[in-house]
DNA sequence: TCCATTAAACTCGTACTCCGAGCATAAACC
DNA sequence: GGTTTATGCTCGGAGTACGAGTTTAATGGA
């Protein structure tokens, strides 16, 4: 039968509220979405039948008839969420809750991109043969700017553009594609610092500056999922080159180059290693206008964000939680000179982010549980499941 | 009786392609939202027993049975749209349709907010006259920075902080508020140069500079909706300090002032104006100079901005258009620096706006029309109508 | 002119979801 | 052990969308 327009609407509402809320209850989810009990009942009755959900007890909470915790089925669809980086590729798989199971962690042996991929190809064959038909999609995380399901520019792994798609060949699956910053992003925004905000901006200094805004939960992304690259905004000095082809980049100003810089040592090899170097030295007198120097020129950069934007909240991860910790006074100084004057009397809270390196599996996982939850992924898993 | 769960959610859908394009007709919605014949049958009678829709013969286009044209019907909803400018307010009536009826434009008496408040509270009161109970909002656009229902600066109108409430005080009708630059955006998305786009970027230059990023249709307003300033991210000298209270607004660098500093010239009391006669000079050298020092800070901030958010396409409106037309090699080789390697290959379009001078009331009425479309509004609609 | 063709509307029976009301149930509280 | 409380379950009903089959109103050709 064909599906109904919105027929499983409700359905994928509640497999949402499971997904962001794990452990949430029965009750819980309907007084959530504004359920009857009567609709309550017979939504979880379907999920049951169709091996999405099982209900087990909840442990009770003062008077009235026990409810139930809704958790994923044991024979229900799983994603397979990766990341790869510059070392090594991590990987897990994630059932409706979106706990993350499975979890592997593996070097690169050859850092060339066919090996790369078909070490990734390796590792989703492995997830197929166990897990079957109940997996659903890839959902794959790289360290570097991604178009479609491209990998665009990926300085610290050293590629130019390579087509990711031999990742899932031969295997039917769909692969979604997904940048790291905007990922750790979309954690945060969906069960981190971020929770709860309807815009929010998140940004995460490694190499350069990644992040990405976020409004109800889905990063804006743009037409060919290349958004976020606020690195490549030019808030720098524009007589500076970046190697991203455009002049004065906020990128530049703001890791471990930008560090070496203000110090007159020779630019490091491994700005993220050498900035966290650099941090440990913090009180010789240099080294702590250098940083306050960094930290300025980030914070700068956020309050015109904040301004651009109106963030609700502002997260931080990778190495600008440690700047900011490390010269808080300069951080917060360019902070509130940067904003507009409106917002100075309650600026955007900037927020270190919860998840820390789990962000980017984390936030894989949120929209790879999307894709197989919308209403249309439902009909077609009820489908299958009810022939 | 309660609403129920996405009830009028197919209702509400045909409404949007109703007022996004106008004149088309039953079949062509159908085709359109996927839905059958015998629901498009069903759909239509309700939206017509609802007095929200009505229908008229279709001009036949070859063989088969003619259809329909969907229209809005006479007893059917609107919203009244409202634009605060420096000089004058205008107003407006939409339908379902989104065409503008009962147009009016005055100049203000006095610039004094609670005068000019009193002037748009009784243009409500008079559409309220008129239109009773077929009038659902108040959508008003104004020339300066929103949040939530307050506007926080208008440097134009010479307004701080004014509550914007008092236009609707009496009427019972639900205020929306929008800045203009974004509405106007929000127009070239839904109808204009941008039509069609998932992501686009607005930009608009009149005194300073405002835009919007635009996701499927809808503005990203942020957490209070004061976004999409755009003008005040530091892409300028950071020397200058901004009437926003931030440094190195990039407003300060694309528009009347900035011309104004590199002729050398003391800086005009109305920018846009200024700016307007300097572009009449420009076969004078010095003024074709600075011109083109003014494109080029504009698309360089075009491609940061691109580069940051992947847009489809970007619209200029205001200034803008002229500024480019009149330095148009200095804008693409600015623009094309600007961007990310990657993206120059196949760069953004960059298109002059469609709508002009009526694009921001067409984007209040969009955003009012969204608003009173919702499946939860046809169901208050529906409840009263069937009493 | 008349008939075939075409596209779309209409009718009817059905499936499915959600709801309210009423009833049943399982815990905590007293 | 009865009361209170929160929740689950059952049942009948309302409402939407769909498929299949039929009807309708146009065009275009014989």
């Amino acid at each position: 039968m064909t599906a109904r327009r919105g027929q499983w609407q409700t359905a994928a509402d509640v497999l949402g509220q499971v997904a962001r809320r794990p452990g949430l209850t029965r009750a819980a989810v309907a007084r959530e979405l504004g359920l009857s009990t009567s609709s309550a009942t017979e939504v979880t009755a379907r999920l049951r039948d169709l091996e999405l959900l099982t209900e087990t007890p909840a442990p009770s909470q003062g008077r009235g008839r026990p409810t139930t915790v809704l958790r994923p089925h044991p024979r229900g669809p799983v994603v397979l969420v990766m990341e790869l980086r510059q070392a090594d590729w991590r990987s897990a798989v994630v059932t409706l809750d979106g706990v993350l199971v499975d979890q592997e962690s593996k070097r690169h042996r050859s850092r060339r991109p066919d090996a790369v991929l078909a070490a990734l190809q390796a590792g989703v064959g492995s997830a197929q043969a166990k897990y079957g038909d109940r997996l659903l999609a890839v959902s794959l995380a790289v360290a570097g700017t991604v178009r479609a399901d491209h990998l665009m520019q990926a300085p610290v792994l050293g590629w130019s553009t390579v087509d990711l798609n031999p990742v899932v060949a031969g295997t039917g699956l769909p692969l979604l594609v997904g940048n790291d910053a905007t990922l750790s992003g979309v954690a945060e925004a969906r069960m981190g610092a971020a929770a709860g905000a309807g815009t929010a901006l998140h940004l995460i200094v490694e190499v350069g500056i990644g992040g990405t805004l976020i409004i109800d939960g889905s990063p804006a992304s743009g037409a060919t999922g290349a958004g976020g690259e606020y690195g490549h905004i030019p808030f720098g000095d524009r007589s500076r080159l970046c190697p991203c082809g455009a002049h004065g980049c906020w990128d530049l100003e703001i890791d471990g180059r930008a560090l070496a810089r203000h110090l007159q040592e020779p630019e490091p090899d491994d700005p993220y290693n050498y900035a966290e170097a650099v941090l440990q030295r913090i009180d010789e007198s240099p080294v702590a206008a250098a940083v306050g120097k960094v930290a300025a020129a980030l914070a700068t950069g956020i309050a015109g964000l904040v301004n651009a934007h109106d963030p609700e909240v502002v997260t931080l991860g990778g190495l600008a939680i440690s700047l900011r910790a490390a010269a808080p006074d300069a951080f917060a100084t360019a902070y509130s000179e940067g904003l507009m004057t409106f917002h100075r009397a309650a600026p955007p809270a900037v927020l270190d982010s919860t998840h820390q390196k789990t962000g980017v599996l984390r936030g894989a996982a949120a929209l790879g549980l999307d894709h197989i939850t919308t209403d249309t992924a439902l009909a077609t898993w009820a489908e299958r499941t009810t022939l």
